[in-house]
DNA sequence: CATGAATGAGTTTTCATTCAT
DNA sequence: TATGAATGAAAACTCATTCAT
């Protein structure tokens, strides 16, 4: 779980990501914070599948069955509940690719795995409304803009996180250096969430796989020694 | 102006897409039609950046300088409004790149015009919400099921006006004959679509002109005879 | 039909009823007479069923087929229609009980015959409504204040029309001269209307037929001589 | 005042009438409950006056001095304040004849009550709009439809008061043993009911007399032995 | 800290009515 | 006279938010 957000931030790497939250080092929650993550949880598939503007106060009294005095008491509006639910896909999405990228030992094969990650897991991702980043992504931009600068923040880290993944290759000798690791990281991302919309919208897995797959071939001819 | 789409359809192949829209057989356009018209067009952007759930009808009544009565009066609810402004958006940005691409003769010209129509318009789209698709296509999925199958249905347009530039291509030997035009079409538009979103989102065109660039490199090296 | 009710009142005594409308004597009706009748009758049923505040404009428009502006060009306002849609509902409710009484000969015949009008027509009127001067009656008590006098005009009416039969009994010597024929008049119709009201809201015709049964007894054992 | 009518039912016999309301046992009310019953209390007049579709939720907010938001916390929306206003009107209804009756010793001192009772409190009624389920019958019957269950039940539980009352009359050997009870009592209320409409559409409460008068001379010719 | 209850401005939609053509 | 199109007020209902308890 994370929590204390706001007061202690830890910048654990586990794989290849950055995590901004705690891991090993997880204090005691109070009963407010384990209502707070309590919300942000039961709150997070609402806000993925309605969006902002298409989830109301009501929805998440029916998911959390809770009060709407619970939730302004731990929130001071809806902006910072979709705020903290934003930042909880997020850490979840990392956290579990994370996870999925651990045994893969060199950089090639992480790479990869991200594509196979959402080989794997593109199901469950649809039905719970897509990717989030791509939601708020959309959304974000004219109509939420409390949430552009948490969302910029987030596809920054994944750029990071690639790039810093395409460097070590690089380091290693994996990969060549006259590529620009930051350049090829947008790339990934840009086919991954291309993909993605294009996949869900009409209801065929297959164009999604059409995208990892070139993602897979850009990293053999292109970025392979 | 585009009317009539009820009763007369017309297909007329202009440039590469074939729009379902009369061209040169407008009939004059009744007062409803007009304000129906007008009220699309009054609408558009707004429901471009503020997105469905997010417009109101206070909205359209500012946009339009009419009462609701009026809206009502030519639309039966929030929903048709929504769908006939996407179909409006469809239309315009399907006849913006017909004319765009009208003078280029070659079927390389022509794909690669489709870049360079989102290299010489990024900004106003930008401005104006992004790409509409894009837009429907996130929002429709889950939260505004009404506008899905109009989401899927310009997809499939789209893929196969791009789908058949590469046929006549394959056919003109400009092309290579063993590549599928399906499947090169949705890799265009997932490049589009994730340089789009990226692009917009971090306030950075250059994101979209490197998706952009990527489209013209997989029409050199891997299209082009 | 009736029309030119505004302008030439003829009084023709149809077997008990006066009736209030022309019969015989049917002036050529003009195209708005026509347009107003025919508005007339396809709302009458709306009315019937739905009650004056249930009734809406658009139900009227439905109903007739006819435009707004034809209804307004044919009646200052929906009460307007409503009080012309009662006049004629009792008209009609008297033209048709008096062809049903006209070969009966007695004044004891007819006056069981009011009885049997219902025991033969009971289904056409619960599916069409109810009774109108019951509806109107008590719609029109506190919400529909303009049509009162109306239902007020027409119960008298309908009140003399039956101690008128009572009277005419009397001095063939049929009824008991001691009897107050408007009394007794007021009896059967209290009966009429609360076995019309149970039978109709209970679903079941019985319980109008055993108001009807005791309408008749009443004449077999208090009136007849 | 009645409460907790869904958790807790207790049929207590008051005098003819089985109420199904708490008497003695009144739980303390919680506020949503008090609010509940104000909302009902005032709004009780303007629906037996107005009727369903004439009364609006701004009339509610007026008679009350709540918000909407606050009607529609206690109600889930119209129909349910309507119902809740009809069971309370029938509540009240059998409460104040039950009370009246009280002290009436012999079945036919109480039966004879009945039209007493209304024979005293014919103004009273008269001004409030009349019998609340005559008014609630005829609108309910085509146009608000969701009231018909609940009318049909007051009518059967009126009926069964009434036929209870007749019975126990004649195990006491007051009536007649070869009469049906619930035929007398449906006779009964016709003539209530036909009287009611009458008096109070014409402004003539000696209409409703007469058909009181009748029950009486019923009860006394045709019931007792 | 959470609840229950309320607010008031907002939502979408329908109303009776008007009026230029 | 009838239509098509509009109006503006009102309809039912929901919203995010507040606050006494």
């Amino acid at each position: 779980m994370f929590h204390k957000i706001n007061t202690i931030k830890i910048n654990i790497p586990i794989g290849i990501f950055f995590i901004t939250f705690g891991k090993d080092f997880k204090l005691p929650m109070s009963k407010a914070e384990k209502t707070r993550q309590f919300i942000i949880e039961k709150s997070a598939p609402i806000f993925n599948m309605k969006g902002y503007a298409g989830t109301s106060l009501a929805d998440l009294v029916e998911a959390t069955g809770l009060t709407k005095g619970a939730i302004y008491g731990n929130f001071e509006n809806k902006d910072e509940v979709a705020t903290a639910v934003y930042k909880y896909h997020v850490y979840v999405l990392n956290k579990r690719i994370a996870n999925f990228l651990r045994e893969r030992e060199s950089m090639t094969e992480k790479l990869k795995g991200l594509a196979d990650y959402y080989r794997v897991n593109w199901k469950s991702v649809f039905e719970h409304g897509g990717c989030p980043i791509q939601n708020a992504s959309v959304e974000a931009d004219d109509n939420a803009a409390f949430l552009k600068r948490h969302v910029q923040h987030s596809i920054s880290g994944w750029t990071k996180g690639i790039a810093g993944l395409i460097e070590e290759g690089q380091k290693k000798g994996e990969f060549r250096k006259n590529i620009s690791p930051e350049e090829y990281a947008y790339t990934i991302i840009m086919l991954l969430e291309g993909g993605m919309m294009l996949g869900k919208i009409m209801n065929n897995h297959k164009l999604l796989y059409s995208a990892l797959d070139r993602i897979d071939a850009i990293i053999e001819t292109e970025m392979k020694k």
